[in-house]
DNA sequence: GTGAAAGCGCTAACAA
DNA sequence: TTGTTAGCGCTTTCAC
């Protein structure tokens, strides 16, 4: 690796104009300029960005936090977060949490330290160790799936009203035994507020709600499975509609149903949240809350970048909701 | 953020007494080290790691460059390639290509100037090009998913063993007339080396192979749909089973002929590559070839660690066979 | 044991 | 217009 110092000597000039050559700053004649270029271009220099960061403190980085790399929605989000930023000269560097709290701590630490010029972080829970550490990192950061209590700017989906829509939709159908497959509530955006606005709509057209017909599972398709299984091999009633908090466990759960002989959704009504490849493409293809994931990264991205740009900008409080819709396929039908 | 002067100045020191007790090196007397420790923690204070990288010339710091983010062979990927090297005190800094060659070029000259310690690169296709700027960049270099012809260490999958095992078990289940949906020869592991290993095994077993038997999609499931309909709409004869290249357009081919009153497996056998959850979990299971792609990251990340940490290992021509299975599930059956 | 000082590669005053 | 120099924050000799 040639350093700016013997591409000076090579050209016979100084350091300096050779920087300013580079960055195109202050004034080089034009034989200067072009022995420098020259030589420039036969050593194919690469100027060390660290050298360059370290002085300017911009290291042009951009720290993503997340809980689970593999996971469809961590794809999209980064699809769209790399997306803004990579046409904006902002590099991503990743931390894979595995849903680790102590991790997800450590990566804030770890990106301070390598002087990342903001963070995005993907939470899933908030806790007030997050809070603080985050107001102490002192670079921007947005939250993004979770609602946050500090200031701190986030993006998010509005589960609540969505998970709200969807219960409307199946109580339009006709349906008036409708089961939850939920999460644990460690999960605050899918496992509290989807179970919010399932209780909301029955709520709201008096449809009764039972924890009989609610029973837990844990994103998986296996969950979902055995969850449904539990529904209807140990539960008083059967239901005649399910809402499943993510696609995956209403794939287990129509798995269920179809192998112990009822039809989808002559029988049964099934439904999820997410909308992805899983869904649009299984048979049945299901009825589910499509979010745009890539939409949601764009949108942090974008905040972040404003946040960077405008330090003085006071974006606290900040929540910006990413549109979803509800896209009827051909698990739910009326009853 | 605090720099090691401060700390300095506040514990009353030098900032060599600091370094040596940040980095637990050197003499630092008792009562010393106490009164930095206490600064240290009172400020929480973070080093700086592009000045201790500029100069120890190792930024812990490794680029992986992929044509596609959010797909979820590169989710898997990158878990794999994070879950090693974050252990071993590596962060993961992201080039997302869109499939653009130029672009991948130009990733291998800013992870250059970023200081990367060693790239992966996740490539479809290897021109001359590539191969140079491999070689200039003066970093280790490992590429995924594609045989190189340079040295250049890879980390893959023996595609046209697994694509010829696939249609032997065809063949071993009594079909005769059996389709490929393909890709274009520009991605060479799944365009080329798959279709030979599809040609490899019908010669060897004196199955007749037909261009009429030949379609070709773009990996979705969309044109899978398509590529069938070619297949069962505009050609001579009608096949009895379909390798395809990838399960999405396994799924796109099994939709369409759902939807056209034939049975799966029951009249027509498709089956796919990949054995990933969407092909798990459809309905029917889809028989596939399983790719674990979160191995192939933990080996590439594992072979380069090898390259960064002893320079002087020759590993060029070194070539590392992910291992596959075939998995016979519901969408394929004996004729 | 401790601290001053050089240097990693670069930018940006400041002189010349 | 050009070159010298002082940092950016840290590590590491090397005197003291």
């Amino acid at each position: 690796m040639a350093t700016i110092k013997e591409i000076a000597k090579l050209a016979e000039t100084s350091i300096s104009s050779v920087s300013r050559v580079l960055n195109n700053s202050g004034y080089v004649s034009e034989p200067v300029r072009v022995r420098i270029q020259k030589v420039l271009d036969e050593t194919g220099y690469r100027p060390n960005a660290l050298a360059k960061a370290l002085h300017s403190k911009r290291s042009q980085t951009i720290g993503v936090i997340l809980p689970k790399i593999n996971a469809t929605s961590s794809g999209d989000n980064i699809a769209g977060i790399d997306h803004y930023f990579s046409s904006n000269g902002y590099t991503i560097i990743l931390g894979n949490t595995n849903h680790s709290i102590k991790s997800e701590l450590e990566f804030l630490d770890l990106f301070s330290e390598k002087q990342v010029d903001g963070i995005i972080l993907v939470a899933t829970t908030l806790t007030d160790e997050h809070v603080q550490k985050i107001n102490k990192v002192g670079k921007p950061v947005v939250v993004m799936g979770q609602l946050t209590n500090d200031g701190t700017p986030c993006v998010l989906f509005d589960e609540v009203k969505a998970a709200e829509e969807m219960v409307d939709y199946l109580i339009a159908e006709h349906h008036r035994s409708i089961a939850l497959i939920g999460v644990p509530e460690s999960d605050v955006s899918v496992g509290v507020m989807r179970k919010q606005g399932y209780l909301n709509s029955l709520m709201k057209h008096d449809v009764s709600a039972s924890s009989n017909r609610v029973v837990e599972g844990n994103f998986s398709v296996e969950s979902g499975y055995q969850a449904c299984q539990e529904l209807f091999e140990e539960r008083q009633e059967r239901p005649d509609a399910i809402f499943a908090a993510n696609d995956k466990m209403a794939i287990g759960a129509i798995n269920y149903l179809l192998e112990n002989g009822y039809r989808v959704p002559e029988d049964v009504s099934v439904c999820g949240v997410g909308g992805g490849n899983m869904s649009r493409y299984y048979n049945p293809k299901i009825t589910s809350l499509v979010y745009d994931f890539e939409e949601s990264g764009r949108v942090s991205a974008q905040l972040l970048h404003r946040l960077i740009e405008q330090p003085k900008l006071d974006l606290s409080n900040h929540v910006s909701f990413i549109p979803y819709h509800l896209e009827v396929r051909g698990s739910t039908a009326k009853k």
